[in-house]
DNA sequence: ATAAAATGATCAGGAAGACTTACCATGACG
DNA sequence: CGTCATGGTAAGTCTTCCTGATCATTTTAT
């Protein structure tokens, strides 16, 4: 009922109008001339009725092609329009990634990863929130965000992981503490001292540290309010290091060595889907960014 | 630079998608089952990204594939609608208009709109469904239809709109009711009485009314269950105007004057598209025939 | 007026592409 | 473990499309 209009012979017949001759739209087109004729011909088979005005030796369209021609100007300029954005979606120069990613991660990872990314994709569009791990597996699971930087915990059915870095748990305290000046320290030796737990402790569960984390009265998940109780000497707590703000000159990281423990940061999408093609540079980049910064 | 998407390999593509399935495709396309995998792959080099995921039996769609779909859609659907319309002008036919248009409109306006203008233009073909307002507004944006006759909800980016008039929103209930003899309404008065919210009960949002929404635990999406409900005493709705059928004896409507609220009608067609002739001329039309009515 | 040039149309042959038939690999299910 | 579904692969056939040569007609130049 509805022929099918290829578009090869609605391009010859906008570049004869736009080149003004069969010979010209055949030099644009790089074909030769009778290609021309027979793909104006096909289109003119397939509507019924002639495009052109036979007899002179001018192309002149009849009215009929006149009223055709831009519908097919514009049909034709359709396709250029979504073949463009296929293709530059396909090839990373557009497109658009939701990232999630544990806080630490964030603020002290991401600027420099997504710096340099923003540098070598500028046409992709990114967007990153943060929360703690589960809520980041959760995010992934969902499909709310492609990608996500979070703890390790445990695998997961529907999540895929690469594991990216280890980061060591330690102690944090304020400089005057007593512990702030050991090298490392021994789980007992925290037996006593007010321990502030926050979003990160649960790293202990399952070590023989856990049973710390009962003795402590205090639960603090927001990290400048957990800083300001340190620095006001309230207490110490665990942090794993990347979640330290070194910078802070009047707290102190030690490391816990025994039991040496350490979370280990990964990349996670979901599994048996694949990635779009935005989200997959973005997830080599990570890869790439993080392998890098090591050596 | 940019590749030729031939039409045939995205229908196939499409068919995959609305069939469920290569083998049902190549059934809907009468092709054997080989084509169509031939084709998606033919479509897959020339983007250079996979479109369907690969191993698991299932034909499931990549990101990518996923932003893909609805954009070719779009394309073959404006082919479509181009190959018909230049079928129809070419066999005399003179054109051919699709519409659509909200239920209220499409019963109680268009029937004495589209008698008129079948008789001053007698060649064109017309076409006319209808579905509930977004439903309309995605349609003209997809070049399923022509021209869209529907609530402006809100400026779209995609769709150019002619305001065509305004429709009162009022209480709707059944004539021994006690609202029933009240000459308006204040939305206060409403409360206590059982609402039954509709598909236009949306058009209380963002107003003082809107509070009654929550109030409401029905939701009847079809005009003849509503009615019967209304009839039945279970209790009382809003509508606009335009869909309250006012040959019903046993119900009244009462306008809501306080808020005054109201629904804006208006024409719709694609943004930066020229209308087919037969659509400008409809266009024309409805436009003249309001404005006639009017006065 | 006549030759030269340019227009588009036609035809036969060949290269490229698309479709079909037949067969293969894999996973779900009883 | 076999059966039925999925989709993928390979070789052969058929169609489609393009080219090169040629023709008919009109326009232009001498």
């Amino acid at each position: 009922m509805t022929p099918e209009l290829k578009l090869q012979p609605l391009r010859c017949l906008l570049a004869i109008l736009d080149q003004g001759g069969f010979h010209a739209a055949a030099k644009h087109l790089h074909r030769s001339q009778p290609a021309i004729s027979m793909a104006v011909r096909d289109l003119e088979e397939r509507l019924g009725q002639p495009l052109f005005e036979k007899g002179n030796g001018k192309a002149l369209l009849t009215p009929f092609g006149q009223w055709c021609a831009p519908r097919f100007r514009e049909l034709v300029a359709h396709h250029d329009r979504v073949s463009r954005d296929a293709q530059a979606m396909a090839s990373h120069r557009a497109g658009r990634v939701d990232i999630a990613a544990v806080p630490s991660v964030a603020s002290r990872l991401m600027p420099g990863i997504l710096a340099s990314f923003v540098n070598e994709y500028p046409g992709i569009e990114i967007s990153l929130q943060d929360g703690h791990s589960e809520l980041v597996a959760q995010m992934v699971v969902t499909g709310e965000v492609e990608l996500g930087i979070t703890s390790l915990w445990q695998p997961q059915e529907a999540l895929e992981s690469t594991p990216l870095l280890h980061d060591e748990i330690g102690v944090v305290c304020r400089e005057d503490h007593p512990l702030a000046a050991h090298q490392s320290l021994h789980w007992r030796e925290l037996t006593g001292h007010a321990l502030i737990r926050n979003g990160t402790s649960r790293l202990l569960e399952g070590s023989p540290a856990e049973g710390l984390l009962e003795q402590s009265a205090l639960y603090i998940s927001n990290m400048i309010s957990l800083t300001a109780m340190l620095e006001a000497g309230i207490g110490i707590t665990t942090l794993p290091r990347l979640a330290f703000q070194e910078e802070h000159d009047r707290l102190r990281f030690v490391p816990l060595s025994k039991p040496r423990l350490e979370r280990r940061i990964g990349l996670v999408s979901r599994a048996n889907v694949s990635l779009s093609p935005a989200a997959a540079a973005m997830q080599r980049h990570v890869m790439a960014y993080l392998e890098d910064r090591k050596t």
